[in-house]
DNA sequence: TGCATATATTCGTTTAAACGAATATATTGG
DNA sequence: CCAATATATTCGTTTAAACGAATATATGCA
């Protein structure tokens, strides 16, 4: 995790909203991010694997699905870096109407939050 | 400040040092920023320019120096992604070594406000 | 087996940014 | 005014990343 992959990956907006909803919702799997984000699917999916070897997210295959969520063995001043950012896109779109598409698609309630990445998220 | 300059500015590993050096010096001028920097001055000058136009720092000009300093306007969200950037970065390279040259080349008073002894120095 | 769904990857193009080198502007002091 | 210093800008090239479109892989199920 070197400040080289953490600051290029966040410079991308769609890879911010990926991590802001990451940070609400300890983990979603790849339709449900490009259902939320109304992206194509090829996007989400090339923007995750930069995540994903950035060492931001961690994936978890399950059948057909695969999961993503923010990797629980992240050093604490990078979740800092993600926790400020996520404060700091809050109330600005398309942020903010990503956090209602979140909750009218795929219901209200966190499912696997990592408790590291639980206590940097506020 | 909107998210997009914020982490388009720190995508780039010259501007993080600069700002990571004015996170512990309140303000340093051009010549003292390339001179410890050991870059080309208009390379860190055109950085400044960015950093500047994006809303990350802010200028003043004492006769022939020019000397920058993070905007004391910046929002709290945005300071604390510096904050969490610079404990970061604190223990790598080329970062450590540039507060090593902070301190060893500048000493505590910058270089422009005493050239005269930066002279006898050598 | 074969089809449908979920996800990943490749390809070719386009866009944006960083760079070195050279030059321009502005201020100070002789 | 002229020379020296500090800073900024322009120019042309190069590099890197994002994109849409198309295609590939993999799993579940009839």
């Amino acid at each position: 995790m070197s400040p080289d992959f953490l600051f290029e990956a966040l410079a991308d907006e769609t890879r911010r909203r990926i991590l802001a909803l990451l940070l609400t919702r300890g983990e979603l799997c790849v339709c449900d991010l490009f259902g939320v984000l109304s992206l194509p699917q090829p996007k989400v999916s090339r923007h995750l694997a930069v995540l994903r070897e950035s060492g931001l997210l961690v994936s978890r295959k399950q059948g057909t699905w695969v999961h993503y969520r923010l990797n629980p063995q992240m050093p604490l001043w990078a979740g800092q870096v993600l926790s400020a950012m996520s404060d700091g896109v809050a109330q600005l779109l398309p942020y903010r109407a990503d956090q209602k598409q979140l909750k009218a698609c795929c219901g209200p309630v966190a499912l696997c939050a990592a408790p590291a990445l639980a206590l940097n998220a506020k």
